[in-house]
DNA sequence: ACCTCATATTGATGATTTTCTATATTATAG
DNA sequence: CTATAATATAGAAAATCATCAATATGAGGT
Protein backbone atom coordinates (compact mmCIF):
# COMPACT_ATOMS: atom_id res chain seq x y z
CA UNK A 1 0.00 0.00 0.00
CA UNK A 2 1.93 2.86 -1.21
CA UNK A 3 0.56 6.11 -0.60
CA UNK A 4 1.16 9.16 -2.95
CA UNK A 5 2.43 12.37 -1.71
CA UNK A 6 -1.27 13.67 -2.43
CA UNK A 7 -2.80 11.29 -0.15
CA UNK A 8 -0.43 11.80 2.77
CA UNK A 9 -1.14 15.90 2.52
CA UNK A 10 -4.97 14.23 2.58
CA UNK A 11 -4.37 12.03 5.77
CA UNK A 12 -2.82 15.27 7.88
CA UNK A 13 -5.27 17.48 6.77
CA UNK A 14 -7.50 16.52 9.15
CA UNK A 15 -4.54 17.39 12.02
CA UNK A 16 -3.90 21.05 10.37
CA UNK A 17 -6.96 22.88 11.96
CA UNK A 18 -7.68 23.45 15.60
CA UNK A 19 -11.03 22.81 15.42
CA UNK A 20 -10.91 19.83 13.73
CA UNK A 21 -7.95 18.51 16.57
CA UNK A 22 -10.79 19.54 19.17
CA UNK A 23 -13.25 17.75 17.46
CA UNK A 24 -10.94 14.43 18.20
CA UNK A 25 -11.05 15.35 21.47
CA UNK A 26 -14.91 15.20 21.58
CA UNK A 27 -15.21 11.94 19.34
CA UNK A 28 -12.85 10.65 22.03
CA UNK A 29 -15.35 9.67 23.95
CA UNK A 30 -17.10 7.38 21.83
CA UNK A 31 -19.73 7.84 18.75
CA UNK A 32 -21.17 11.55 18.63
CA UNK A 33 -23.53 13.02 16.16
CA UNK A 34 -22.89 15.59 13.99
CA UNK A 35 -25.52 17.89 16.29
CA UNK A 36 -23.76 17.12 20.05
CA UNK A 37 -20.54 18.25 18.31
CA UNK A 38 -22.43 21.34 17.00
CA UNK A 39 -23.47 21.85 20.54
CA UNK A 40 -19.71 21.87 22.03
CA UNK A 41 -18.18 23.75 18.90
CA UNK A 42 -17.76 28.11 18.39
CA UNK A 43 -19.52 27.34 14.44
CA UNK A 44 -21.67 26.93 12.17
CA UNK A 45 -23.49 24.34 10.84
CA UNK A 46 -22.48 24.37 7.49
CA UNK A 47 -18.93 24.62 8.65
CA UNK A 48 -19.04 22.18 11.18
CA UNK A 49 -20.55 19.82 8.26
CA UNK A 50 -17.24 20.84 5.97
CA UNK A 51 -14.48 19.96 9.04
CA UNK A 52 -16.29 16.84 9.36
CA UNK A 53 -15.92 15.69 5.44
CA UNK A 54 -12.29 17.04 5.58
CA UNK A 55 -11.88 14.35 8.53
CA UNK A 56 -13.96 11.71 6.65
CA UNK A 57 -11.56 12.29 3.66
CA UNK A 58 -8.71 11.49 5.84
CA UNK A 59 -10.33 7.86 7.00
CA UNK A 60 -9.49 9.20 10.44
CA UNK A 61 -13.03 9.59 11.23
CA UNK A 62 -15.97 7.58 9.74
CA UNK A 63 -19.51 8.83 9.68
CA UNK A 64 -22.65 6.17 9.73
CA UNK A 65 -25.91 7.25 8.86
CA UNK A 66 -28.99 6.59 10.83
CA UNK A 67 -32.13 8.02 9.86
CA UNK A 68 -31.91 11.60 10.14
CA UNK A 69 -28.71 11.53 12.08
CA UNK A 70 -24.76 11.33 10.83
CA UNK A 71 -22.59 9.31 13.89
CA UNK A 72 -18.97 10.06 13.91
CA UNK A 73 -16.48 8.12 15.06
CA UNK A 74 -12.52 7.66 15.12
CA UNK A 75 -11.32 5.35 12.48
CA UNK A 76 -9.07 2.72 14.34
CA UNK A 77 -7.68 1.51 10.85
CA UNK A 78 -7.32 5.32 9.79
CA UNK A 79 -5.29 6.08 12.35
CA UNK A 80 -3.04 3.26 12.01
CA UNK A 81 -2.81 3.81 8.79
CA UNK A 82 -1.71 7.32 9.56
CA UNK A 83 0.69 6.16 12.43
CA UNK A 84 2.38 3.95 9.69
CA UNK A 85 2.71 6.84 7.15
CA UNK A 86 4.54 8.95 9.47
CA UNK A 87 6.52 6.22 10.73
CA UNK A 88 7.57 5.37 7.32
CA UNK A 89 8.14 8.75 6.12
CA UNK A 90 10.50 9.53 9.39
CA UNK A 91 12.03 6.34 9.03
CA UNK A 92 15.86 7.04 8.18
CA UNK A 93 17.42 4.65 5.65
CA UNK A 94 20.82 5.80 5.08
CA UNK A 95 23.48 3.50 5.54
CA UNK A 96 26.73 5.70 5.30
CA UNK A 97 26.94 9.47 6.18
CA UNK A 98 27.23 11.35 3.23
CA UNK A 99 28.51 14.94 2.69
CA UNK A 100 27.16 17.21 0.62
CA UNK A 101 28.77 20.64 -0.59
CA UNK A 102 32.49 18.90 -1.18
CA UNK A 103 33.16 19.29 2.21
CA UNK B 1 4.01 16.78 28.22
CA UNK B 2 0.01 17.95 27.08
CA UNK B 3 0.11 19.61 23.99
CA UNK B 4 -2.46 22.41 22.71
CA UNK B 5 -4.59 22.06 19.44
CA UNK B 6 -2.48 25.19 18.32
CA UNK B 7 0.81 23.06 18.94
CA UNK B 8 -0.60 19.98 17.11
CA UNK B 9 -1.52 21.84 13.78
CA UNK B 10 2.22 23.07 13.84
CA UNK B 11 3.24 19.68 14.23
CA UNK B 12 0.96 18.36 11.20
CA UNK B 13 1.67 21.14 9.20
CA UNK B 14 4.60 19.60 7.93
CA UNK B 15 2.65 16.85 6.65
CA UNK B 16 0.13 18.59 4.65
CA UNK B 17 1.76 19.71 1.59
CA UNK B 18 2.58 17.56 -1.13
CA UNK B 19 6.42 19.37 -1.54
CA UNK B 20 7.55 18.55 2.33
CA UNK B 21 6.25 15.29 1.70
CA UNK B 22 8.21 15.18 -0.86
CA UNK B 23 11.25 16.30 1.51
CA UNK B 24 10.73 13.98 3.69
CA UNK B 25 11.25 11.06 1.51
CA UNK B 26 14.90 13.24 0.15
CA UNK B 27 15.86 13.47 3.77
CA UNK B 28 14.84 9.36 4.70
CA UNK B 29 18.47 8.83 2.75
CA UNK B 30 20.15 11.05 5.56
CA UNK B 31 21.17 14.39 6.33
CA UNK B 32 21.21 16.73 3.00
CA UNK B 33 22.09 20.73 3.22
CA UNK B 34 19.48 22.83 1.33
CA UNK B 35 21.54 23.27 -1.57
CA UNK B 36 21.36 19.27 -1.99
CA UNK B 37 17.43 19.37 -1.57
CA UNK B 38 17.23 22.50 -3.95
CA UNK B 39 18.53 20.47 -6.29
CA UNK B 40 16.10 18.15 -5.93
CA UNK B 41 13.01 20.06 -6.25
CA UNK B 42 11.16 22.24 -8.51
CA UNK B 43 11.56 25.07 -6.09
CA UNK B 44 13.34 28.60 -5.69
CA UNK B 45 15.45 28.63 -3.70
CA UNK B 46 13.20 31.11 -1.00
CA UNK B 47 10.18 28.91 -1.41
CA UNK B 48 12.26 25.88 -0.75
CA UNK B 49 13.50 27.62 2.90
CA UNK B 50 9.93 28.82 3.34
CA UNK B 51 9.09 24.75 3.42
CA UNK B 52 12.71 24.11 5.78
CA UNK B 53 11.34 26.68 8.01
CA UNK B 54 7.70 25.26 8.74
CA UNK B 55 9.19 22.02 8.80
CA UNK B 56 11.50 22.40 11.48
CA UNK B 57 8.75 24.24 13.28
CA UNK B 58 7.13 21.17 13.49
CA UNK B 59 9.41 19.58 14.91
CA UNK B 60 10.23 16.85 12.67
CA UNK B 61 13.20 18.14 10.96
CA UNK B 62 16.02 19.75 12.44
CA UNK B 63 18.78 22.09 10.37
CA UNK B 64 22.54 21.62 11.67
CA UNK B 65 24.53 25.10 10.58
CA UNK B 66 28.15 24.44 9.52
CA UNK B 67 30.18 27.57 7.56
CA UNK B 68 28.12 28.59 5.10
CA UNK B 69 25.68 25.46 4.80
CA UNK B 70 22.57 24.35 6.68
CA UNK B 71 22.07 20.44 6.69
CA UNK B 72 18.38 19.18 7.42
CA UNK B 73 17.89 15.39 8.84
CA UNK B 74 14.69 13.86 10.35
CA UNK B 75 14.34 14.12 13.78
CA UNK B 76 13.39 10.60 15.34
CA UNK B 77 12.51 13.16 18.67
CA UNK B 78 10.24 14.71 16.82
CA UNK B 79 8.99 11.75 15.06
CA UNK B 80 7.92 10.51 18.37
CA UNK B 81 6.20 12.88 19.48
CA UNK B 82 4.13 13.30 16.39
CA UNK B 83 3.04 9.53 16.33
CA UNK B 84 2.49 9.65 20.23
CA UNK B 85 0.22 12.09 19.11
CA UNK B 86 -2.05 11.32 17.06
CA UNK B 87 -1.91 8.35 19.27
CA UNK B 88 -3.44 9.81 22.03
CA UNK B 89 -5.48 12.30 19.73
CA UNK B 90 -6.74 9.26 18.49
CA UNK B 91 -7.30 6.51 21.39
CA UNK B 92 -11.04 6.00 21.94
CA UNK B 93 -11.93 6.24 26.18
CA UNK B 94 -15.29 5.58 25.93
CA UNK B 95 -16.55 3.25 28.27
CA UNK B 96 -20.33 2.52 27.16
CA UNK B 97 -21.80 3.12 24.22
CA UNK B 98 -23.75 6.19 24.23
CA UNK B 99 -26.85 7.34 22.02
CA UNK B 100 -27.44 10.70 21.36
CA UNK B 101 -30.86 12.50 20.10
CA UNK B 102 -32.92 10.42 22.16
CA UNK B 103 -32.41 6.82 19.97
C1' DA C 1 38.38 44.93 2.53
C1' DC C 2 36.01 42.93 -1.22
C1' DC C 3 33.85 39.21 -3.73
C1' DT C 4 31.28 35.06 -3.96
C1' DC C 5 28.41 31.45 -2.38
C1' DA C 6 24.60 29.47 0.63
C1' DT C 7 20.69 30.62 2.94
C1' DA C 8 17.16 33.72 5.02
C1' DT C 9 13.91 37.56 4.85
C1' DT C 10 10.72 40.94 2.62
C1' DG C 11 6.99 42.12 0.00
C1' DA C 12 3.72 41.09 -3.52
C1' DT C 13 0.50 37.93 -5.93
C1' DG C 14 -2.38 34.12 -6.88
C1' DA C 15 -4.32 29.93 -4.91
C1' DT C 16 -6.43 27.58 -1.26
C1' DT C 17 -8.95 27.39 3.07
C1' DT C 18 -12.19 28.78 6.56
C1' DT C 19 -16.24 30.78 7.47
C1' DC C 20 -20.74 32.53 6.95
C1' DT C 21 -25.78 33.01 4.98
C1' DA C 22 -29.00 31.02 2.15
C1' DT C 23 -30.83 27.02 0.13
C1' DA C 24 -31.27 22.05 -0.93
C1' DT C 25 -31.69 17.31 0.50
C1' DT C 26 -33.30 13.55 3.12
C1' DA C 27 -35.83 11.32 6.82
C1' DT C 28 -39.39 11.02 10.20
C1' DA C 29 -43.80 12.57 12.42
C1' DG C 30 -48.43 14.01 12.28
C1' DC D 1 -48.64 14.79 1.92
C1' DT D 2 -47.16 18.59 4.44
C1' DA D 3 -44.28 20.12 8.31
C1' DT D 4 -40.22 19.75 10.85
C1' DA D 5 -35.63 18.33 12.07
C1' DA D 6 -30.75 16.97 10.85
C1' DT D 7 -27.37 17.43 7.64
C1' DA D 8 -25.28 18.76 3.16
C1' DT D 9 -24.30 21.89 -0.65
C1' DA D 10 -23.74 26.44 -3.13
C1' DG D 11 -21.81 30.73 -3.32
C1' DA D 12 -19.36 34.65 -1.49
C1' DA D 13 -16.16 37.09 1.70
C1' DA D 14 -12.14 37.10 4.60
C1' DA D 15 -8.05 34.89 6.16
C1' DT D 16 -4.21 32.02 5.38
C1' DC D 17 -0.76 29.84 2.50
C1' DA D 18 2.51 28.88 -1.38
C1' DT D 19 5.15 31.00 -4.49
C1' DC D 20 8.34 34.10 -6.71
C1' DA D 21 11.65 38.16 -7.55
C1' DA D 22 14.41 41.16 -5.08
C1' DT D 23 17.22 42.00 -1.29
C1' DA D 24 19.61 41.05 3.10
C1' DT D 25 22.64 38.31 5.99
C1' DG D 26 26.57 35.78 7.02
C1' DA D 27 30.58 32.89 6.16
C1' DG D 28 34.70 31.87 3.53
C1' DG D 29 38.08 32.76 0.08
C1' DT D 30 41.41 35.97 -2.34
Amino acid sequence: MELSNKQITVIFKALCDENRVQIFRLLQGGERCACELLDEMQLSQPTLSHHMKILCDSGLVVGRKEGKWTHYSISAEGAEVAIKCISELTAVTENESKCCCGE
